[in-house]
DNA sequence: CATGCTTCTGTGAGCGTTCACAGTAGAGAA
DNA sequence: TTCTCTACTGTGAACGCTCACAGAAGCATG
């Protein structure tokens, strides 16, 4: 047995020997620690700087047998992990996250589903209460895991509205469809006309509700719909790619192209870039998300901006309000028009 | 006192219940739990049958509390957040991780020391015995939380060297020197005699070493050093773009830069369109890390490989090792040049 | 004076596990 | 037989905390 010579880590203080040092009980300690009411100030002063001096930090594992809670929640993600980890939004989701629940002292663990071996791993783990709370990141419809995990009473709090979840789930989401309709009325008063999309996947919020309000926009300034201009990607930069060159196959005289992710757009520009077609002045791109990709493309993207840190605090707030006994919810929040060099 | 109509989560069966259903002691329960040495194959068999029946999960927090582990590590983020959650070689390694650590049955927290407050919060949350050891990323000298964290005697395992924290303390790190060589060389071989470089921040390893290994070659060629060649960024995008003007100007018969990172490389390719240099005809673009901005760029970046899945796993290995009574050790993985259209 | 209420404090029990220890049974050796 | 050794099993005692409860003290009210 070698004990380390960097240090070595003793034994930690207890609620035992904070409660020596100020010379009360423990019941009193753990009063102060949990919020201090019915202490008197005199004891309330004392706990406190014997805190301090012990450098005291409570033991969560013995709190947690007791309270049953566990005081961490899970951020989860269930789609096959390499899309996720390409998008600039996951990173801003997940550090808005991790921020937002350090806030309230809650660590997060970080949790990948991608095969069949770990997601029946961990739900057992989930549904063992070793989280409060999932914070779930997956828009595919027919996820097992959600759904398992509704069913066994799990807080829970979908990133964009899950499709096929039923209405009893709560989710954060931009407003996918008004921001959508803003891009198509931004390149309508450009005055253009042979509007093309390059939509998400069709089993996904983002990808239905972009559509919708493409064609309704469309729809509404009297234009006929046109399928030729409408294809389908997977918000990956390579489907991008292929979609513009479908679209230019289909219809060369487009004029302007709403693409239902930055990094589909990257991969636009990219094809349009290819096929000698100048941005903006023969075909205006716009994007949707505002991520890094936006900025880092050439020319930089007029895209909707998707309020991540609001939608990152909005899924946290409403998954402890979960966890306290609410109700689920549902909150959708307002996108905006961020005009660059694209359009 | 409103009980969930949706499931609802009753309470998990204990060992207590499997020790019943089976037939057999608590104690026995737990050997089998613990690697089911000394206990008879029938025992065994039915303590198996009553776990599948109960649908038993092991609860963490009791056993932490009296084994004094966790069973979980922590991933410590100690930079200013933006620019590691810009870099997708964050991505890759965090994804590499956990992944590693979820084949242990290890949970993964993540945190994020940005500022004092949060710094103080964590140190504290780690030394209390919270996680079991730490996976640090964080590449910049004089780290407060990584001394503070070393002298607790806490498992440590960096990403990358750290410099001046005494050689006590494990990191996994691609050969940086090496692979900048291989670069240099590279470029050396298609003819190239100016070669720029665009460093790292050079207060970390990487920017250090790849420094280095830049100017070794060219002595090594017997090309004079000209410091008008060489200057620092800090692995944005924007500093690539703005090293990449500095270098236009103070040499203007540049042929070749290498460039320690891709994301930078990034930036210098922007910076060079615009200057209306041709890449690679009139100067070739060597980038680092070999990150999914490398197949990004336009053109396609000539980089140099870091094995980012090896470098988790054995960041993996090493802090369990480490947690597992070990010394710290040091891992060194080899790099590779990958050629593509910049060069 | 008794009674009740409020504010504060200490104590015992117990959360679900592991660990140390004390057994038991059976086999083989003296 | 008796003893020892091995393989296995059960039990009590923790681990550090919170919770329920019992009480004490202070003060107003009947």
């Amino acid at each position: 047995m070698t004990m380390s010579h960097t240090g070595g880590r003793r034994k930690p203080p207890t609620i035992h020997d904070v409660a020596r040092e100020a010379g009360v009980s423990r019941g009193t300690v753990s009063r102060v620690l949990n919020g201090g009411h019915y202490v008197s100030p005199a004891a309330q002063e004392a706990v406190n700087a014997a805190i301090r001096k012990t450098g005291y930090v409570v033991n969560r594992h013995a709190r947690s047998l007791i309270t049953g809670r566990s005081d961490s929640v899970g951020f989860l993600l269930t789609e096959p992990q390499e899309r996720f980890f390409e998008d600039p939004n996951f990173n801003v989701l997940l550090r808005g996250c991790t921020q937002a629940l350090a806030a309230h002292d809650i660590p997060l663990l970080l949790m990948l589903a991608g095969t069949e071996d770990e997601r029946r791993r961990i739900t057992r783990y989930i549904t063992a209460g070793h989280v409060d709370g999932v914070l779930l990141v997956s828009s595919h419809s027919g996820d097992p895991v959600a759904e398992e995990l509704r069913e066994a009473g799990v807080p829970l709090v979908a990133c964009g509205k899950p499709i096929g979840l039923g209405s009893k789930v709560s989710y954060v989401a931009a407003d996918d469809r008004d921001g959508a309709r803003d891009m198509v009325r931004h390149l309508l008063s450009l005055g253009r006309r042979r509007i093309g999309v390059v939509t998400g996947p069709l089993d996904t919020p983002g990808g239905v509700e972009r559509l919708a309000g493409y064609r309704e926009v469309l729809a509404e300034a009297g234009i006929a719909a046109d399928e030729r201009l409408v294809v389908s990607g997977d918000y990956s930069r390579a489907s991008g790619e292929a979609g513009a060159e479908r679209l230019l196959a289909q219809a060369p005289d487009m004029d302007a192209v709403f693409v239902a992710s930055d990094l589909m757009a990257q991969g636009v520009l990219a094809a349009l870039h290819r096929a000698g077609r100048r941005v903006p002045e023969d075909i205006a791109v716009g994007g949707f998300d505002d991520s890094p990709a936006a900025t880092a493309a050439a020319p930089a993207l007029t895209t909707i901006r998707q309020p991540w840190d609001r939608i990152s605090n909005e899924m946290v707030r409403v998954l402890l309000a979960q966890i306290g006994g609410e109700d689920p919810a549902a909150v959708i929040l307002p996108t905006e028009l961020v005009r660059r060099d694209s359009t």
